[in-house]
DNA sequence: ACCCAGGGTCGTC
DNA sequence: GACGACCCTGGG
C-alpha cells in the first residue's frame, strides 16, 4: 500500500458528481471542495476535477494508473457514445446534456451483488449507510489522508454475520437474502468465476437470478454496472418507469405499464447502448 | 400522530 | 400473471 497520483489532462465526458450520484454505486462520498472519496477493492482514491484535469489520488494495493483505467471506464470513448445516442431523439438528447459526464463504472461483481440486493425497496441514503456498517463490521481497516476507510467484505468475512447480526445493521427484510446469497456464493452454487466468461447476456442473468433477493431488476444492474459490463440491458425501476412513460408512453398510471414493453422500446430505440441511456434518463429525472 | 415512498423480491393465489 | 407483505428511515 502507498500514495500516489494519477492525472488525465483534457479529458472528456468525466464528471464527477455525474458519475457518482447517478445512482450506480454507493461508497462515494463528496468531501470538502467537491472531489469525491471512495474505496475500490483494497484501495483507497480520491477523485477531484479541476478544469478539464482531473486528479486521482489515493493509498493503492497496486498501479494506481491500472485501477483508475479499469474501474472508471476510461479506454472507452463516451463521446462517441453520446454522439449516438443524441440523435435518437431530443428527451435523450437534454437528459445526455445534462449528465454529460457520466461513466459506467466497472465495480466488483461482488459487492455489486450484495449492493444492489440492498436496494430492493429502499432509498439511497439508507442504502449507503447498510453498506458502509456492513464494511466498518467485517471489512479491513485502511487509511488515507488521517481517515480510517473499510474495505467491502469478501465472502468470507461476510459469511461471518449471522441473520441476526444483518438484522442488527439495519438490513431489515433484507437479511436473510444477503445471509443465503453469501452463503450460495461461497458454496459456489453460483459460481462468480464462470459468470465471467459466460459470453450469452441471457445465461448470465438465469444463473443471477438463483440468488436469493436477486429479481429481474437487481440482475439487470448487476450486469450493467459490474465487471460483468452489459451496456446493453436496461433495468426498470420506479424512476425509469416514470420517465419513460412521461416521455413516451404516457399512460394514467404508469404502475399498470407492462414491464415488456418499456424494454422493447428500450431496445428498438437504444439499441446495444440502452443500459448507458438508462443511466442519463435516471439522473436526469432523479436530479432536474 | 399518521401516512407515504424508496433503484423490488418473494410467497401465495 | 396479479397481489400484498416485507424492515426501516426520512419527509410531508
Amino acid at each position: 500500500m502507498k500514495i500516489q497520483e494519477y492525472i488525465i489532462e483534457n479529458v472528456k465526458a468525466f464528471e464527477p458528481k455525474h458519475i457518482f450520484e447517478c445512482g450506480q454505486c454507493f461508497r462515494w462520498n463528496k468531501q470538502e471542495g467537491g472531489s469525491y472519496t471512495g474505496v475500490i477493492g483494497n484501495n483507497v482514491l480520491n477523485v477531484a476535477k479541476q478544469g478539464n484535469k482531473v486528479i486521482f489520488k489515493g493509498n493503492c494495493d497496486g498501479d494506481i494508473k491500472d485501477i483508475c483505467k479499469e474501474y472508471f471506464d476510461l479506454d472507452r470513448d463516451y463521446e462517441q457514445i453520446k454522439q449516438k445516442l443524441s440523435v435518437v431523439d431530443e428527451f435523450l438528447k437534454n437528459s445526455i446534456d445534462y449528465g454529460n459526464g457520466i461513466r459506467i463504472l466497472n465495480q466488483n461483481l461482488w459487492e455489486c451483488i450484495i449492493s444492489f440486493i440492498i436496494s430492493a425497496n429502499n432509498n439511497i441514503p439508507r442504502i449507503k449507510k447498510i453498506i458502509e456498517r456492513l464494511s466498518l463490521e467485517y471489512g479491513d481497516k485502511i487509511c488515507f489522508e488521517g481517515k480510517e476507510y473499510y474495505t467491502f467484505p469478501t465472502p468470507e468475512q461476510l459469511s461471518k454475520a449471522t441473520v441476526e447480526d444483518l438484522r442488527k445493521l439495519g438490513l431489515g427484510f433484507r437479511d436473510v437474502r444477503v445471509y443465503n446469497t453469501t452463503k450460495m456464493i461461497l458454496e459456489k452454487q453460483v459460481d462468480l468465476g464462470r459468470l465471467t466468461i459466460l459470453n450469452d447476456s441471457n445465461e448470465i442473468r438465469e444463473e443471477l437470478l438463483k440468488l436469493d433477493g436477486v429479481g429481474p431488476k437487481v440482475a439487470d444492474c448487476i450486469m450493467l454496472f459490474s465487471t460483468l459490463k452489459r451496456l446493453d440491458v436496461f433495468p426498470i425501476d420506479v424512476w425509469v418507469r416514470r420517465v419513460m412513460n412521461e416521455l413516451y408512453i404516457k399512460a394514467e398510471d404508469e404502475t399498470k405499464i407492462n414491464k415488456k414493453e418499456i424494454t422493447k422500446l428500450a431496445e428498438d430505440k437504444y439499441k446495444d447502448l440502452a443500459g448507458i441511456a438508462q443511466q442519463y434518463l435516471f439522473y436526469w429525472k432523479r436530479e432536474a
